[in-house]
This record gives structure tokens, sequence and C-alpha cells, in this order.
DNA sequence: CGGCAAGTTGAACCGCCTCAATGACGGTGG
DNA sequence: CCACCGTCATTGAGGCGGTTCAACTTGCCG
């Protein structure tokens, strides 16, 4: 098996070790791509898309829009992450998704997937698990937002996001690359703009992470999942344990 | 086809038509049950338990703890809902469940849930349909949480538990029996329980809702659901539709 | 009648928001 | 080459929503 350059098959294979056919076929579906421009929205909300993505390259939005004009982000897809998946697996999407960065994606027909799961079933438990991955993320989300005040969830957001990309080799220990602006912060976090970047501050002040021109920077990752108290145990537990 | 008793019938059947066999299948797993009392763990977080409940009546939540011991509610469950669907189809599940009331489950192992679905396909079809739903509740959840002041976010949450609880029975657009306090209404919320009473004295002196003695009575159902700005298509929506 | 859980209310505080301004940077056109 | 943008980051001052702490009340059950 070559070192691969698919993230989505970093990412599976990390905890659900997945044989040759496998890889071999999530190449195949991603052997055709588009690149969609930064700002781009992919799903509208409501709207029944029986497709999904696979994002091969730069991050994507997943979030709600209120009448009001607020917003909530609901998740960040980065490269190895679906868009879309629940429109296939079930119904209708019922949020928006939008590029952030310009990004590289493979569409993949509902059909065509559905047909690849009964051919090949490790796969398919292997998506349904990233799903699931992907809900608890929700769900944890949901922690952070209702009951973690400002340091506590930012901490998390980028404790979370360092692990996730770190999953599909964009990540170290040390830092990474961020295309997140502190609008989209903190419509994640729901917090405002001006808040994200006081607390910011605060979080290099402490030497805990500084995050400047597109760039995140631990400086005590310890220190900064401590403060967070990030378990994570949703994140890297591989689908195969079954005690 | 008489007139059912069972709420999870009553909940599928209305948007996702099932015939005779499937019915007499959801009979068939819910005929033995057994009663779990009030304040009673179902589920501990993280706990791999293969199998889901049935609850036939009573009401049960699902929340985690933080480590300052602070609850984030994630969602109640109603009569017609499972609990921990998601650690039978996929794996873990990571939160936990107690009962509220008194209720009355039936116990699913998962093996036994998979083998129904291979023989009915369409009940699979919508078990799935109801695990979406779900989980687009967790997403409005958030939504509600993250981007919603206190107002807004409980009368959104007392409007979603009346439709919910109208699907299967158990609520009229005049009101409904609620067994929640003000601490779960709180920790649902995202709030504290004392605030939450003066947002319920609010919503009471604006007559749109008055919660008294485990009981929610909606005097102006129009105007509490404009207030939440109330769309809910994911709940009442049925799986069918497929433009 | 005593005891406990839950609801209710007041007063003071604080985390985060709002409004407002200013700075830094890259792109674009004159 | 610089003047002019638009976008994003940064900082200050003041205000509000929701918390915290601390009563007191109400209802229920033994």
């Amino acid at each position: 098996m070559s070192t691969t350059s698919s993230a989505l098959v970093r990412k599976l294979n990390q905890f659900f070790p997945l044989g040759e056919a496998e890889i071999q076929e999530i190449h195949a579906l991603e052997r055709e791509s588009r690149v969609v421009s930064a700002g781009t929205e992919l799903v509208y909300e409501r709207q029944t898309a029986h497709r999904a993505f696979i994002v091969k390259d730069g991050w994507a939005v997943a979030y709600k829009m209120l009448p009001d004009g607020g917003r909530q982000v609901i998740d960040f897809a980065i490269p190895g992450d679906f868009i879309g998946l629940r429109s296939v697996l079930l119904r209708t999407s019922d949020h928006s998704f939008a590029a952030i960065t310009d990004i590289e994606v493979s569409e993949v027909p509902a059909r065509k997937m559905m047909e690849t799961f009964e051919r090949l079933p490790r796969l398919g438990a292997a998506v349904l698990w990233a799903a699931s991955r992907d809900e608890a993320m929700v769900v944890e989300h949901l922690v952070s937002v209702g009951r973690r005040d400002a340091l506590h969830r930012l901490a998390h957001l980028l404790v979370e996001l360092g692990l996730r990309l770190e999953l599909v080799g964009l990540a170290t220990p040390k830092g990474f690359a961020c295309p997140l602006n502190q609008y989209l912060l903190a419509d994640a976090l729901g917090l405002t703009a001006i808040h994200v970047n006081r607390v910011l501050r605060t979080l290099r002040e402490r030497k805990l992470v500084t995050m400047r021109q597109s760039e995140v920077v631990f400086h005590d990752l310890e220190g900064l999942r401590a403060l967070a108290s990030y378990h994570g145990g949703y994140l890297d537990q591989g689908g195969q344990r079954d005690d």
C-alpha cells in the first residue's frame, strides 16, 4: 500500500483498518473532482440533494442562518470529511454549506455510494463510523456553547481542530494552518468577533496558543488541553472496539 | 388496522406509512417491557451497550456532565422515542440517559434490531428517518443555545415539545402534561433555573404560555410560535418526500 | 407537623455585547 | 507609485442579559 494522498483514506484507515480493495474504491470515488471557489454555497438549507461531497482539499463550513441575520456554525469540514453525508444516508440536509477557502471536492451521487457500501460493507461501516463521529462532535459542540465560558469554548475548539487535522496529516502538536477568521470562530462559538478577539489575546498572553495570519501555533498544548478539559475520545476512538 | 396504543407506531406511521407487517413487528419488539423508576440512569457515558430502548411511557433525558458539575441536556425522550439508538446503529453512546419520570421501556438488542431491519427494510428506513430527525433536533438545539436569547430559546423548546407530543397523541394545541422542572429546562437551554423562572413569568405575563404544576398550557400558540420563529420542518416532514 | 424538593423573588455582580474608532494589510486603479 | 478601497484585527467605554447569592414560599409526602 503506497503512502496515499487521500485525506479520507488516511482518516478512515487510522481507526478502521481498510483493505486494499476499500482503499482503491475510495480512490475511485475521488478520481474526479472539481474546485469550488471560496465563499460559494455548496448545499442550501432544506435542499434535498441526493449526493454528498468528499473534501479533498480546503475548508468548508456547515451553518444555519436565523431570521435576524445571525448565523450559527454547526461544524467545519476539513480534508477527508464528507459534506452532506446525511442527505445521502437519510433524506434532507437541514443546514447550509459554504466553501471557506477554495476547495477541491469529489461529488458522490447517493446511488453510487449505496451501491459501493453494498459491495464493500467494511467501507460502509467505516463511513458510518465517520458519520457517527461527526454527530458526536455536534453534541460536544452543544455542550461547549451551552455550558462553557468563552475561554474554554475557544480552547476546546482549537484543540479539537488540531486533533482532527493531525489525523489527516495537516497539523502537528506545534500547530496548523487555519483559514478561519474571527467572524467564523465567533459564529461557531456563539460569541461576537470582538469578544473572540479579546479571548484570543488572553490565550496568547497566557502563552497557550497564538493565532495570527492564518496560522495557529500551540505554545503549551498540554496546558491548553487541560484548560479545555479535553478528552475527545469521540475523535480518536476506533470503530473496532467492541467491549 | 386497530387504533394502536404504541406511540412509536403512531409516530412512524404518521409520516412514513407502515404496512400491517411492520406494525405487527413493532408490537412484537415492544411486547416485553419493564419499568424504570424516576431518576435511574439508563446508559452511562462512553458505555458500549449494544442495545437500545424504546420508550413506551414516561420521559427520559439525554445529557452530558462537565468536570465542574455542570450539566448540558442534549435531548428529552418522550414516548415513541428511542434511547441509545446510535449505540446500536453505530458503536458507543457518548452521553448519559436518565429517567425523568417512571418510564416503561422495551429493550431491543442490537442483533435483533439489525435482523428486523433486514427482514423489513421499510421499517429500517422509518427508524433511520427517526434517527435523522433526532439529529436535526440536536442541530436546532445548538442553534438555539448559540444564537437565541433566553426568551426565544424557551419558547422554541416549548413549541417543539408540544409538536413532538402531538405526533404521539400526548398533546393538543391547548397544551400538554410536562414533568420537566425548571432545573431540567435550565440545563437544556444553557441557563440558570432562576433565570428560567423569570423567563417563564415573562411568557405568562405576555399571555403566551403558562407552565404550572406539571402542565404546559398554551394561551396563544400562534404568538408563541412566531416568537420562537419556529418552522420545524425537521419534525413533521415525512421521509417519503423525494423531490 | 416536620422535612425536603421545587418555585419565586430581590440585589449585586460580571461576562459578553454594542457601538464606535483606529490600525494593518493587500488589491486596484489613476 | 501612491491614493483609495474593502476586509479583518484590535482596542476602549458603556450597557444589558444572565448569573450568583441569599432569602422566603409553596406543595407534597411520611
